[in-house]
DNA sequence: TGTGATGTTTAGGATGCCTACATGGAGGTC
DNA sequence: GACCTCCATGTAGGCATCCTAAACATCACA
């Protein structure tokens, strides 16, 4: 029973393919291969069996994958305890992101952790809400977003902390009837024609609540996924759309207005895995973030 | 961060020298000593130092040797979690026990394994209730007991299970007049005779609890340690002693008549390292012993 | 029926773990 | 103080293990 092998299984639960796993750690197909063998022989149980093109976890194999995340967080602690002891936390901690909560919270967070030890290796992507959680593979924390919950789709097994609660506000262009108002509802903005974005992205269920509130259907003129383009579309008054608050940058082509009756707020939060998360330095720079994101509110 | 130096330095910490944790994994001291410095040079930190003639755990050492049952119960877990799936258990469990105990418990629970593929080890030992813990590190269930408590003495960081509680009794000669009583209290058993026990050994703190509740000090004849050895010599008149119920055999030559109005119970346990008692053969074994000890009450 | 993806096999090289033996220091004994 | 024992460490070499590279086998899909 070695951990070598528990973790090549939960890898391997969690890639899919062989291929894959020897891909993330550096290694060639054929010793994964012959590690698999290995520790059938010593378990005496078969652990994979031949599924279509690939390989499938047989029951045992299952087992070992599931119990691989105990045993590991169980040495990550160790790990976190030795480096409690041994003072300043260091490394390099991997954050993916998705862009606009990204450009709202890092910043602060690599002010924060200047001068310490720890770097900081950024990647950023936008995705449907339920893709975030496969990023946590790659990455030691990923930042995402959860339009109607508090922990993303898909990342119910995952450590998830939420760092700040963003609204979403309707960005209206500056000459816009709307644009003097200090809040909208439901109603006031139908009729209007929209920049929407594609169905399963950002903020689109808040476009459908609108619509489930009213009755009404929304006119999208066109399905946008960047918020970049998406403000100069707004800015040069083609229509409305819906901008997260603290990652948009003022203009003086549109106004952000609060829009009130529907749920508009997303909850940004920060999920991992459980054993990266146990490292120090990980956790310090989490809460960096949630220092950084308490700040926002 | 391996395994196998999280056990070494545990191991070390128990056992107190490398020597000694070479001789119990089969290994040489010079291997051990290697793998400390591989251990110190991977982590960067010093994990022993020298200390009079051998080693002494640094901080980060005793850090590592503490994190050590977790993870290895977590492997176990692993391991039970796979035994379990694979159905009947098996293998070897070392037991070791006192004596009185054994010949209680043992029978019945060799008769339940057979015909099972579990095969048992056994030893036994006549051991002050402090030294039962230390055997664990040889054995996987010891069979102790205590006197005062649930949980032997030293046997605090270990797994520990009450399989049974066994009334003491006062062993009185066939023709003693106490003989025909149903019961004694204290205050009837000074002034004779008695066979007892050396300090710190089983049943001395009865005998002391007899002296506090009469004020009396008893007449100690001989101090003897092996329970058939203390039955001939109450069979033969010289004077009381206490034994336990369930593991004296019947006599024409004494009676063992209940007292009352002190503790005069053992608990017998079993107490083993957490790792082990997860193996799924030794929790086999663990729920034979106890239903065994439920039923000679 | 090819073509690409996937896992497996084999051979060979690098690394790591362990034993045997020699060395050095610390305590205890006479 | 000389000697002995216990304990840890250093060195050299054997052996197992883990990995890569390359050829092979199998399966799905077009």
């Amino acid at each position: 029973m070695e951990v070598r092998h528990l973790e090549l299984l939960r890898d391997l639960k969690e890639r899919g393919t062989l291929g894959a796993v020897a891909a993330a750690t550096y290694r060639t197909a054929s010793a994964l291969s012959q590690q698999l063998r290995t520790a059938e022989r010593e378990l005496g149980v078969a652990l994979v069996e031949p599924a279509s093109r690939g390989l499938r976890l047989t029951w045992a194999g299952e087992i070992l994958a599931s119990g691989a995340d105990d045993v590991l967080s169980a040495l990550a602690r160790v790990q976190a305890a030795l480096d409690e002891g041994r003072g300043e936390p260091s490394g390099t901690v991997r954050i993916g992101t998705l862009p606009s909560a990204g450009a709202a919270l890092l910043p602060g967070v690599m002010a924060r952790l200047a001068g310490t030890r720890l770097q900081i290796a950024l990647e950023d992507f936008d995705l449907a809400e339920a893709d975030y959680a496969g990023r946590t593979l790659d990455h030691d924390l990923v930042i995402a977003h959860s339009l109607s919950a508090d922990v993303p789709a898909g990342a119910e097994g995952l450590f998830s902390g939420v760092v700040a609660r963003e609204p979403i506000d309707v960005a209206v262009p500056a000459e816009h009837p709307l644009a003097a108002r200090a809040s909208l509802v439901p109603e006031d903005v139908v009729g209007h024609p929209w920049i929407a974005v594609p169905r399963g992205f950002p903020f689109a269920t808040v476009l459908e609540g609108v619509e489930a509130a009213t009755g009404a259907t929304l006119e999208r003129i066109v399905e946008i996924r960047d918020n970049r383009l998406v403000e100069s579309l707004v800015g040069r008054g083609l229509g409305l759309a819906l901008l997260p608050r603290f990652s948009t940058p003022p203009s003086e082509d549109y106004r952000l207005v609060p829009l009130t009756g529907v749920r508009a707020t997303r909850a940004i939060v920060a999920i991992g895995r459980h054993d990266r998360v146990a490292r120090r330095a990980v956790s310090a720079v989490l809460d960096a973030l949630a220092d950084v994101g308490a700040g926002l509110s």
